[in-house]
RNA sequence: GCCCCCGUAGCCAAGCCCGGCAAGGCAUCGGACUUUUAAUCCGCAGAUCGUGGGUUCGAAUCCCACCGGGGGCACCA
């Protein structure tokens, strides 16, 4: 005689819920289908009637099925009625719709899999704390409609950028995460030390400046997709650790990045969510190319409502000009900041939010782009621009500076920065100029935030809804007893 | 780091302004029920009201500090 509370080391199931309803979804009520089936899944319901029992079950799989068990034909029916909520079960039976044309397993035999020896939130409003879903997520993935969706619509959508990278014949690299000087982009890292070689090393804030050494090695399409962190502060958009596609690719200039992130995440949409359009909070938004083009001058002046000036030294009317609208915008300015230096502010502060539809907002100034080259045809400018779409920054992206002369004078001026008091200046990478003195062709390279364009996806505001474990201040003991 | 809001049973929650026995629902436990769909009906039990201090005859409620979360600012993508 089987003991149902003897845990099983395997088991088989036969067919998803999904399955099930694709295959014996067109049963008439009170119909049996003869087809014999195994499921196995998360108790979710159950309703005992006397001597008949019915039991609902999740299994991941989209959909969910009904346990129909007869105590007639039931095995130790009393004790498939003491099953709890949240246990894991698996059941053998026909398939077979009830009278009310549920489609269902009627149980012949039955395995209890896991007990749910906590009890499992409420079946009807489940979990609503936010603290409580974020830290037991393996509980909300069961009881909060769209938590799990959420994690399938960024699984697909990472495949379909890997799918799209291989077609165009980029190669997936795995650069290191520990870096003994911090680069590729201007933020605070995290610290960390190594025992056995007892020195300090940092949590990557970029690959960037890896993947370049990789294109100067002769990989002409690299990519990678990992994770990054930042030691800044969070928000509903800032997570410490977060997903990044960063990717570079010879020959190509910034213009064929904006094609590239526009097909990415156009078949990103596509494969996680069945198209481009998408609903933002209560907004439409459409991912389909071609997204806007527009400078950095255009969408501020626009903004404003007059023409700005662009560059111009710290001294310069430009600069006065635009300090001026500044202090009207309230964005605060620093004395010695060029015109581009305010522009970038006063974009960066008061303008990205207010942009909704995709759009790649290019020419940034160069002295706040210290890795991208000059614009081929206006002083003061970088060939950088950041990709937008609802008031969100998706990606960054530039034609990538190759001079090590040049670049050397960019990491001095940011050192410059840094011994002023900005702790996110960069620090010279002297290896990293030793690379591009062997040689770094024509590239162009992106940035694009894997999580912000999720949250897209999803129609959600905050990146906590799209990373499984979102960071939290660590609990004493890591969790209640 | 600063500001605002929140924290009541395993879960969802009322009560808090205006101090006076801590509602109700789900789950659990016991009972009834042979086609349920958040099953229904009857009954039992379950609460250091986030933690600590203060005011008061009396504090979930008012005050202070701390812990945790959310939002905003700052910083950033």
């Amino acid at each position: 005689m089987t003991d149902r509370r003897d845990i099983p080391y395997r088991f088989e199931p036969t067919a998803t819920a999904a399955q099930l309803h694709a295959a014996h979804g067109d049963l008439a009520a009170g119909e049996s289908s003869g087809v014999q089936a195994t499921v196995a899944g998360r108790l979710m319901l159950r309703r005992v009637q006397g001597r008949l029992c019915f039991g609902t079950i999740d299994d991941a799989s989209g959909v969910r099925i009904q346990l129909f068990a007869p105590a007639a034909a039931t095995p130790d029916y009393e004790e498939f009625c003491g099953l709890s909520i949240g246990d894991w079960v698996g059941a053998s039976g026909e398939v077979m719709k009830t009278r009310r044309g549920e489609l269902s397993v009627q149980v012949g035999d039955w395995r209890l899999l896991a007990e749910a020896r906590r009890p499992f939130p409420d079946k009807w409003h489940g979990m609503a704390d936010t603290d409580t879903r974020y830290r037991q997520r393996y509980v909300d993935l069961w009881v909060s409609p769209g938590t799990r969706e959420a994690f399938e619509i960024r699984s697909a959508a990472v495949a379909a950028i890997r799918a799209e990278l291989a077609a165009r014949g980029f190669t997936e690299v795995e650069t290191p995460m520990l870096h003994p000087i911090p680069g590729g982009a201007a933020a605070r890292p995290f610290v960390t030390h190594h025992n056995a070689l007892d020195c300090d090393f940092y949590l990557r804030v970029a690959p960037e400046l890896y993947l370049k050494r990789l294109i100067v090695g002769g990989l002409t399409h690299v990519f990678e997709l990992g994770r990054i962190f930042r030691n800044e502060g969070l928000s509903p958009r800032h997570s410490p650790e977060f997903t990044m596609l960063e990717l570079y690719q010879a020959y190509a200039d910034y213009t064929d990045m904006m094609v590239l992130i526009e097909e990415l995440s156009a078949a990103a949409a596509t494969a996680a969510t069945g198209g481009t359009e998408l609903e933002v909070g209560e907004r439409g938004l459409d991912l389909a190319p071609r997204w806007r083009r527009a400078t950095m001058a255009e969408v501020v002046s626009e903004f404003i409502g007059r023409d700005l000036p662009v560059t111009g030294e710290p001294d310069s009317p430009a600069a006065a000009d635009l300090r001026r609208e500044a202090d009207r915008l309230e964005v605060a300015t620093e004395a010695g900041w060029s015109a581009g230096r305010i522009l970038a502010e006063i974009y960066e502060r008061r303008v990205e939010s207010e942009i909704w539809d995709p759009t790649f907002v290019c020419d940034f100034p160069v002295e706040v782009s210290p890795l991208a080259r000059r614009h081929r045809h206006s002083d003061g400018l970088a060939e950088r621009f950041e990709a937008v779409a609802a008031g969100r920054e998706l990606a960054n992206a530039f034609t990538e500076l190759a001079d090590p002369d040049e670049q050397r004078s960019r990491f001095a001026a940011q050192e410059h920065r840094r011994r002023g008091g900005d702790s996110e200046a960069m620090t010279t990478d002297e290896d990293y100029l030793r690379a591009l003195a062997y040689g770094l062709p024509p590239t162009g390279g992106l940035g694009l935030g894997i999580d912000r364009l999720v949250m897209l996806l999803c129609g959600t505001e905050t990146i906590r809804d799209v990373v499984l474990f979102p960071t939290l201040r660590p609990t004493a003991g890591g969790g209640e007893p």
